[in-house]
RNA sequence: GCUCCCAUCGUCCAGCGGCCUAGGACUCCGCCCUUUCAAGGCGGCAACGCGGGUUCGAAUCCCGUUGGGAGUACCA
C-alpha cells in the first residue's frame, strides 16, 4: 500500500512550487490506489501562522486535491499538526538519547570554528563532532558553567546513499555530513527530527519532495536506521526529489515573488483544471505529442519514472494558453457560473443580478468564453453590455487609435445605414454595415469595422460586433455611435 | 571552500545506441478561413554547452571540463 504525504510549513502564502509538489504526491497516491497524508509542519512558532494554515487548506480545496488523513479529515496516525505532537517527539528523543543514538553537545559555533582554524581546516566545515564522546565529568563541568546542550544525531562512518525515484543512485561520502542538531537547547524538536519521525510513525512509504530537501536525505537515512534500531519503525521509505520550479531568469521562485503566489492565479481567473494541467507539465509529461489533459487523465497516467530531473521555469504565457483551452472546454452554463463572481467583483454585475441581466449574460457568455484566457478578462469585455449608458466610456488607447478624424465618415455612414434598418437583428446589422462601409465607402473590412466596434463596445477586442449590437439594442447602439462621432 | 544535483529550440516537455536531415507545445512571424474580433487550420524561425573516450554506429553510455542551482542553521 502506497502512503504518500504532503507536509508544508504554514509560512506565508501557498506558492506554485509547493502546490506542484502537492499535485505530484496526490497524483502518485491516486494512481497507485494509495493514501495521501496531509501533515502540517508547524514547529517554528516564530514563522508559522494560523492564517497561512488556513490558506493551505483553501488552496488544496480550490484545486480539488483531497487527502485521506490530515487536518479535518482525521486518521489513525494523528494528530496531523506537529505543534500538537510535542510529547511524541520528546519521548522518541529520550529513547534515542538513552540508546546512544543522540548525544548532548555543548560546543558553540565560535568554538567549533576556532578548532577548525587551529587544526588548519576550513572554518566553514560545519560541526566537528567534538562532543560525541564527552565523559560524564566533562558534561557536568559544562553544565556547571551554565551551558545547556542540544541533542545531535551520531552519523555513521559510512557512505550514505539511496536510489532516488527521479534521479537514480545518489551517494554522500562518509564524513561529508556533520552530526545534525535534532533537539534545541530549550527542548524544542527541529525539522531534522520531526519530519522523519512523523513519516515513520505515519507509515509513509514514498517521500516525494522538492530537490531543495535532497541534501537532508543522508541524515534522515541515518535517523531512520536509528529509529529502526530502537523499534520505532521497521522500514525506510523511498525518496524522490522533484525538480525546482523557477521564476524568470534562473532564480528560484521565492515566496515574495507575486508570480509564485497561487492565489494570484485564482484572482486573475485561472481555473483549477487549467492551472493543474500547467503545473503538471512542470517536470512531467503525459505523452510526447500532447499537453492538454484533465486530472483524471493525469491520475491514470502519472508515473514517477517520467518525472524530469531538471528544473522548470514557470512560463506565464504557456500557463495562460493552457488555461484558455480549459476555459473554452467548459459547458457554457458552467462558464457562466464560474465567471459571474469575477463580474460581480469588478462591478459589472450586481451581487444579485435580475432576470434581464442574467438573460443578457447567458446570451453573451458563449461569445466571451472563447475570447478569454483567464476569467477576469471577461469583465472588461462585457462591461459595455451592462453599464448604464451614461457611464460608458471607450478605453483610451482604443479610442485614440480608432475614433480619430478618419473615423468620422465611417461612423456617419454607419449611423445613416442603421437608422433606417427595418429589423434590428444580427443579420440585418451585418448586411447594413457591410453595404454602407465596405461597398459604400470602399473600405477594407478591418478598417471599416474597427471604429464601429470601439464606439459601441469600447474596445478593439470584443464579442462579435453584430451580435453585440443586437443585444445592446438599436437606441443604445446608435447613441454610442453618435457620441463617438460628436466628441 | 566542501558536498550534492542539473545540462536538447527563448521556455516546458519527447528522445532512454541505429526509426533523429532531433519530435510536440507555448511565444514570435507569415498564410488560409471569417468581407468584423476571437477561435481554428497550414507553414516558418529556433536546440543536442565543450573536449575526450566506448561502439560498426552517440543527443542517448563513460570520463573530464564549463556553466547553472542547492545545501553547508539550535529554518523548513
Amino acid at each position: 500500500m502506497v502512503r504518500a504525504r504532503f507536509c508544508p510549513s504554514p509560512t506565508g502564502t501557498p506558492h506554485v512550487g509547493l502546490i506542484r509538489t502537492a499535485l505530484f504526491n496526490w497524483a502518485f497516491a491516486r494512481h497507485n490506489g494509495g493514501k495521501l497524508v496531509f501533515r502540517i509542519e508547524d514547529t517554528d512558532a516564530a514563522r508559522d501562522s494560523q492564517e497561512s494554515y488556513e490558506q493551505l487548506l483553501d488552496a488544496l480545496r480550490w484545486l480539488g486535491l483531497d487527502w485521506d488523513e490530515g487536518p479535518e479529515a482525521g486518521g489513525e496516525h494523528g494528530p496531523y499538526r506537529q505543534s500538537e505532537r510535542r510529547e511524541i517527539y520528546a519521548d522518541i528523543a529520550a529513547r534515542l538519547l538513552a540508546a546512544g543514538e543522540l548525544y548532548e553537545a555543548f560546543s558553540t559555533n565560535d568554538e567549533v570554528e576556532a578548532r577548525h582554524k587551529a587544526a588548519g581546516r576550513d572554518p566553514k566545515l560545519g560541526y566537528d563532532n567534538f562532543d560525541r564522546d564527552l565523559t560524564d565529568e566533562q558534561r557536568a563541568a559544562y553544565r556547571a558553567e551554565g551551558r545547556v546542550p542540544v541533542l545531535r544525531l551520531r552519523m555513521p562512518a559510512t557512505d550514505l546513499g539511496w536510489t532516488d525515484l527521479v534521479r537514480g543512485d545518489i551517494n554522500f561520502p562518509a564524513g561529508s555530513v556533520p552530526d545534525p542538531v535534532l533537539v534545541r537547547a530549550n527542548g524544542e524538536p527541529l525539522y531534522t527530527l520531526t519530519n522523519p519521525v512523523d513519516d515513520a510513525l505515519m507509515r509513509i512509504t514514498h517521500v516525494l519532495r522538492g530537490e531543495d530537501l535532497l541534501p537532508s536525505t543522508p541524515r534522515q537515512l541515518a535517523l531512520y536506521a536509528a529509529l529502526r534500531r530502537i523499534g520505532v519503525t521497521d522500514f525506510t521509505p523511498e525518496f524522490g526529489h522533484l525538480p525546482y520550479v523557477l521564476g524568470e531568469g534562473n532564480k528560484k521562485l521565492s515566496k515574495r515573488d507575486p508570480q509564485s503566489n497561487l492565489f494570484n492565479y485564482r484572482d486573475r481567473g485561472f481555473i483549477p483544471e487549467g492551472l493543474l494541467n500547467y503545473l503538471a507539465l512542470l517536470g512531467w509529461s503525459i505523452a510526447d505529442d500532447r499537453d492538454i489533459f484533465g486530472v483524471d487523465e493525469l491520475v491514470a497516467a502519472f508515473e514517477l519514472g517520467k518525472v524530469s530531473a531538471n528544473p522548470a521555469r514557470f512560463d506565464l504565457k504557456k500557463a495562460e494558453s493552457i488555461n484558455a483551452t480549459h476555459v473554452r472546454a467548459l459547458p457554457v452554463g458552467e462558464f457562466v457560473t464560474r465567471v459571474t463572481p469575477y463580474l460581480v467583483a469588478d462591478g459589472v454585475l450586481p451581487a444579485e443580478p435580475g432576470d434581464e441581466l442574467l438573460t443578457r449574460l447567458n446570451a453573451i457568455a458563449p461569445l466571451v468564453q472563447e475570447r478569454v484566457t483567464v476569467l477576469s478578462e471577461a469583465s472588461a469585455m462585457v462591461r459595455f453590455l451592462f453599464v448604464a449608458d451614461a457611464d460608458f466610456v471607450p478605453e483610451e488607447d482604443a479610442a485614440a487609435k480608432n475614433l480619430g478624424e478618419t473615423a468620422k465618415p465611417v461612423l456617419t455612414a454607419a449611423i445613416a445605414a442603421l437608422e433606417v434598418l427595418p429589423s434590428w437583428t444580427t443579420e440585418g446589422i451585418e448586411q447594413a454595415l457591410k453595404e454602407a462601409l465596405v461597398d459604400g465607402l470602399g473600405l477594407k473590412p478591418r478598417k471599416a469595422f474597427a471604429p464601429v466596434r470601439v464606439a459601441v463596445t469600447g474596445r478593439t477586442v470584443s464579442p462579435p460586433l453584430y451580435e453585440s449590437m443586437e443585444l445592446l439594442g438599436r437606441d443604445v447602439s446608435l447613441g454610442r455611435l453618435r457620441r463617438a462621432l460628436n466628441g
